[in-house]
Parts: structure tokens; sequence; C-alpha cells
RNA sequence: CGCGGUGUGGAGCAGCUAGGUAGCUCGUCGGGCUCAUAACCCGAAGGUCGUUGGUUCAAAUCCAGCCGCCGCAACCA
């Protein structure tokens, strides 16, 4: 009989920059997924890899001087070298820039164009030319200029492919809300309010605006652009339309996808309906996970907090920070990863728990037996229990795994743990070790440790699969013992067991010392990425020195017209976060003027000051209030400042 | 009235779908033990379950309003 396949996937990552922790985050419970499942005895393909293409990375290698495929190929290798620390068994690694991909997805595009679902269209937005690219307007920056290089942008229009979601709606709709295709599924009625209901828009799937991509093979300049290049990979990979591979028949769809929710979107929305359109059966799930915050705040890299894991890595073990990975993940939200959580969670469960459990055990086996245990017996009422709750748990386990509830699953496993210890306390061996006529009641109630050990360590293997070997072999189990069908049977280890006693397996961390150290390192990381920053305000960053925008000549300075104003009164814009509504005494007449500023300012900070006001801009309405004309502020690390202009000048004079 | 989430002992969370003695982990305090990585075991203190009102014999749990926090969307002339 052939085994059952299960397919697993995490996301493919953008390079366009180190790994970080939350790279480790999906893929290190795709891992343990598919660790388990092939414990379990499943076909198991586990697949990852990187998202190659794009603009981001293209100017990134260009300011390296080199070619965008040199450029990845960099940051691949530090990928894989971590997936290689961290112990990550992924069975096959896609490449985006890959022939076979490539190939792939000319075809996919193809036949979406053939069957009518892609259409050629026009695709207008803010462009920033020196960039040469598109941006919504919720990328823009605080000035509404260019989030790359930070100049004007102006409306713009290219030519473009786009994708017909409208179709699918219905469908979608119905495989959010009434399959278990998401889980959690409580994000279900926020993705149909959000994208499903205001009714879905066609989606452009090329561009033209940068050369680093797919090309379409049936337009020259046009390039295919994420959506249909990045996630048609999860079909690519199996060998859908190349001959590179040939499981796709075997393997699809897939079991699991896992991302984090920042893309749940395109997999909840876009993904199904590229199969749709495709006429592919779907993936089974989509499970979602929150981010993991440092300190409570989001990771980012301008902030310098992002946690690096190599680093972690090195202090405590990579098998400790799986650990505390898994068992702080809820599926639906965010989990904290603060030093001092990581440091207690380590020591209380790795290091008192389950590491000490196992010294203790094989240290009395040593010491009363010289590590080999005889084979004369005596149980007792009082194993039953214990023994009934360690054969119990594989089942348990088995519950949560089919239920992607990792965190679940180290909880029940661990409650384990904490009833060996007890179970110590309640057999007391100490003394019975010091009478030879109890000998054979210790030798039971250490070798039901062991067996109790055999089993937790079992069944962790998939989740700290570098140190559970260490285990077995400190604890006397062969290969053969230590697998899923024997997880939830007693009696496995021979009777004359001989153990081993071994290294430490989790040792005990210093908490202040460690949080002192951690917090001096993240310090100086802050440190550089605020420094880099003023450095960038400065104009003194070496690698990317402030370009100013296109000359301009007296007349075009000319053209706007600045002048003092006073500010009479101000209040915040009804629901909206950063603007605050200014009436001004402008020296002709008044008028009123709207901000993003109220983050930075009260209206009480503003009231009577001076201030300098561009009088002849174009009258807009933000948030339904009407704003004529700007006031003038400056952009610092510390937020938006206001010019506030001598007291001594009279409102309206002009400034130039 | 844009959408969604959340508010439970010092901290972090479970319980809420199917109302009925408020539970877990960490921390604190007291005790026990000594095989073990100053680890382990037992016990205790500590909560008017955000707030107001409603339904009910009975509400953390259902309903309505209000307040706080978070995310998304909007917004940055």
């Amino acid at each position: 009989m052939s085994k059952k396949p299960f397919y697993i996937t995490t996301p493919i990552y953008y390079p366009s920059g180190n790994p970080h922790i939350g790279h480790c985050y999906t893929t290190v419970a795709c891992d343990s997924i598919a660790r388990y499942r092939r414990m379990q005895g499943y076909d198991v393909m586990f697949l990852t890899g990187t998202d190659e293409h794009g603009l981001k990375i293209e100017q990134k290698a260009a300011e390296q001087g080199v070619t965008p495929k040199e450029y990845v190929d960099v940051i691949v290798d530090k990928f894989k070298s971590l997936w290689k620390y961290m112990n990550i068994s992924y069975d096959r690694y896609i490449r985006t820039t890959d022939d076979y991909h490539v190939e792939s997805v000319q075809k996919i595009f193809k036949t979406l164009y053939d069957k009518g679902y892609i259409y050629k269209g026009e695709y207008s937005g803010k462009y920033c030319t020196p960039c040469e690219s598109f941006w919504t307007d919720s990328q823009l920056d605080e000035n509404g200029c260019c989030p790359e290089c930070h100049r004007p942008v102006t409306f713009a229009k290219e030519e473009a492919y786009f994708f017909k979601m409208s179709p699918f709606a219905e469908r979608i709709e119905k495989l959010l809300t009434e399959t278990d295709y998401l889980q959690p599924k409580t994000r279900a009625t926020e993705l149909v309010n959000n994208f499903i209901k205001p009714g879905l828009e066609d989606l452009c799937v090329s561009r033209t605006t940068f050369k680093w991509g797919i090309p379409v093979t049936f337009d020259e300049g046009h390039v295919v652009y994420v959506w249909i290049d990045a996630l048609s990979n999860y079909i690519t990979a199996m060998g859908y339309e190349n001959s590179a591979y040939n499981d796709f028949e075997k393997y699809w769809p897939a079991d699991v996808h896992m991302v984090a929710k920042d893309i749940m979107r395109f997999h909840a929305i876009i993904w199904p309906a590229m199969l749709m359109a495709l006429e592919l059966p779907l993936p089974k799930h989509l499970a979602i996970h929150g981010w993991i915050t440092m300190n409570g705040e989001k990771m980012s890299k301008s902030l310098g907090n992002v946690v690096d894991p190599f680093v972690l890595g090195e202090r405590y073990g990579c098998d400790a920070i799986r650990y505390h990975i898994l068992r702080e993940m809820a599926l639906g939200a965010d989990s904290s990863f603060s030093n001092e959580i990581m440091i207690n969670r380590i020591n209380s469960d790795l290091a008192n728990g389950f590491g000490n459990l196992v010294s203790r055990t094989v240290a009395m086996a040593d010491k009363y037996f010289g590590g080999t245990l005889p084979e004369e017996r005596l149980e007792a009422d009082i194993d039953k229990d214990f023994i009934s709750v360690v054969t119990a748990l594989r089942s348990e386990v088995d519950k949560y795994m089919d239920e992607t509830k990792l965190k679940s699953v180290l909880e029940e496993i661990f409650k384990v743990v904490d009833r060996a210890n007890k179970y110590i306390d309640e057999t007391e061996p100490w003394k019975l070790g010091k009478n030879e006529a109890d000998k054979p009641r210790l030798a039971s109630v250490l070798y039901n440790l062991l067996e109790a050990i055999r089993v937790i360590s079992t069944l962790l293997s998939p989740f700290m699969p570098t140190t559970m070997p260490k285990v077995w072999e400190q604890i006397g189990a062969s290969a053969e013992d230590a697998t899923y069908d024997n997880a939830d049977k007693f009696g496995v280890l021979p009777k004359n067991v001989t153990v081993h006693k071994g290294e430490i397996l989790f040792p005990r961390i210093d908490v202040d010392k460690e949080i002192d150290e951690l917090n001096a390192i993240l310090q100086k990381n802050m440190e550089e990425a605020q420094s880099k920053l003023s450095a960038e305000e400065k104009g003194e960053a070496p690698a990317e020195p402030i370009e100013l925008a296109p000359e301009i000549t007296i007349d075009d300075f000319a053209k706007v017209e600045i002048r003092v104003a006073k500010v009479i009164a101000c209040e915040k814009v009804k629901k909206s976060d950063k603007l605050l509504c200014l009436q001004l005494d402008d020296g002709m007449g008044g008028r009123q003027v709207v901000s993003g500023i109220a983050q930075y300012y009260t209206p009480e900070d503003l009231i009577g000051k001076k201030i300098q006001l561009i009088a002849n801009l174009k009258p807009v309405k933000l948030r339904g209030v009407e704003s004529n004309g700007m006031i003038c502020a400056a952009d610092t690390p510390d937020g938006v400042k206001v010019i506030f202009v001598d007291d001594s000048i009279p409102v309206g004079s002009k400034i130039r």
C-alpha cells in the first residue's frame, strides 16, 4: 500500500533583505508539521522558496552594482543556510528564477489570456518618473511623495494586463464562509466585508515599468507581475506545465498553505480565483498566523528591533528557539517575542521541566544501578495512573495536530513532563535506593520514567529535531524504539536498558544577565538604525545621498505664493487620525486649511501661532472637509515640525 | 454611524458557539524533599470577569448602549 501524500508549503519569501525571525516563524511551524506527518507515515512534500522578481530587487541590485540574479543569489544562500541552521527539512526549494517555473508561469499566463480571464487594459495611478514606478495612494509617504525617493509623483497611465476577478466572487465568498478552508475562520467576515462585498476589482497582472520579471510571451515589454508569478509556485514546483517535476497529480491539491496574516488576502482571494480560472482543485487549508512582535511592537527594520535568529540560536540552541516560537504561537493572534518571555519559557519548560527530568532520571539509573537496570521488578498501583497518562498522550497530540494547533500540542506534551516529575515525588526513588530490598521497586520506577521520556521525546522530536536524538542516546533508546508507532505503547525499551549520562540538554539561563546582554545588542541595532536614518535625513548617508528634485527656474518658484498667516481656530477632523482643520487669518478675509499633522500637534499647540501658508494651491476636499492651501512643515526624524513664523511679521506678508 | 478584533487575580492567556461552584502558565509568599540543571513536589494569598442596563430562578458566558485598546480601510495638498 502506498503512503498517503501530504503537501505543505510556506510562502515563498521575498529576498530583498536578510531573513529574520518572522521568516522562521512560518517555516519552523511548517517544518514541525511536515516532520510529524512523516513520522506518522505520510508521504510528505514540504515546499519553501523565494520570490525573486520585482522592482525592489531590481533597484537593490542596481544600488550594489550587481545584476538582480547575482543579488538574490547571495540572499538565497542566507535563507538556505538559516534553514540548515534551524534544521528545516524542506523537500524542495523553489526559486521563481528557476527555468521550469518561468516556463510554467508563461504558459499559465497565456492560458488565462486564451480563456479570456486576462485582458489588456490601462493601469493608472501615481507615478514617480525617476523611479519608473507606480504607487497606490496608501504607499505614498507622509507628504504624498514617492516612498522610495521622496520626490513628487504625477498621475500617469500605462498599458497593462488585468485578471478578471468578478466571475469568482460568489464562489470565493462561499469558500471563505462555508468551508473550513480558512484557519482560523474568524478572518472570513473581515475578508468578505472588506474585499468581496465592495466588489472585487480586476487585478493588474503585468508591468512595463520594470524588467526584472517573467516576460509575457505574446507582448514584448510586459513582465508578469507578482500575483501570477509568485502564487503559482505552489503548482509549478510540483511540475504543473513543466517537465522538471512530475508530482502534480500526486500532491495537488495542497493540504496546508501556511501564511502570515499580511499576505492572507492574496491566498484567500486571488489564489483561489486563479485556480478556479485554471479549473484546478483548491488547496484544502489556508493556515493563518499572526506576527511576532518585539516587546509588543511590530518588528521593523527601520526601528532596528529585528531579531536575528542566528544570534539567538547561538546563545540558546536552535531547538530552544523553535520551541519558543511554536509554544507562543496561537494560530489567530500575534505573539509577543520579548526576550524575557523567551528566556523564562526556555528555563521553566525546557531546562527545569524536561531537561531536568531527563537529567535526574538518568542520574539515578546511573547512581543506583551503574547505568543498567536489573530485570527484577516490583510494580505498584501508583504506576497505573502514570502509565495511562503517558500512553494517552499520542492521541491527544494527534487531535491538536489535525487542527494545526501546535501551541496546544506542546502544552499537552509538557503536562506529561510535569506528571513525570510528580511521579518521582510520589515514588521517592532516592529512599528506595538506600535499601537493597527495594531495588526491584526502584527498577520499576526508573523504567517507567525512562519509558515516559521515550514517549515524550518521540512526540517532541518533530518540534525539536536536534535535541531529541541526544535524549534517546541518554535513555538508551534505539531508533526503532523512538517511533510514532511505539508512542502509545508502554514497555518498549528493553528491560535491562542501559542509560548514558550525557551533556545537559538545555542549560539554565541566567535571566538578568542575558536580558542585559540582549538589550545591549538590541540597543546597538536600534542606535545604528537611528543614526542611519538621521544620516539619511542630513544627506550624509554614503550609500544613498539625498537627491534634489529637478532644477527649477525663478519663474517656477514665482508660481508658488507663500504668505504668513495666523491660526485663529483649530480642531481635529472627525473620523480621521491625521487631519487637523485650521481656520487662518491670511489678511485676505480668512480661509480654512486641512493639514495632516494631528499626530504631532494638538489644536492648542497651534492656536495663536503664525505659520507659512502656500496660498495659491488648488483647493481640495480631504475627508470631506475643504482645504484651501497648505502649511509649511519639515520632516524630521522625530516627526513633522511646523515652521512657525516670528510674531512680529504681519499676517499676509509674502514670503520669497 | 467604514470593517474587524479585544478588554478575566501582578504579567501573559483559557473559558464565551450549546448560561449554573472562575481556570491555566509565569511571578509572589509559606511548607516539603534532596535523585536532579538552586531544579522538583505540595499549599496559600490575589479577580465586583471594562462599564451601564436588560433577559433569566441563574450571566464572564445571551441582548442593547457606553468607554478603552489593537489591526485593516480612509486620510497626509
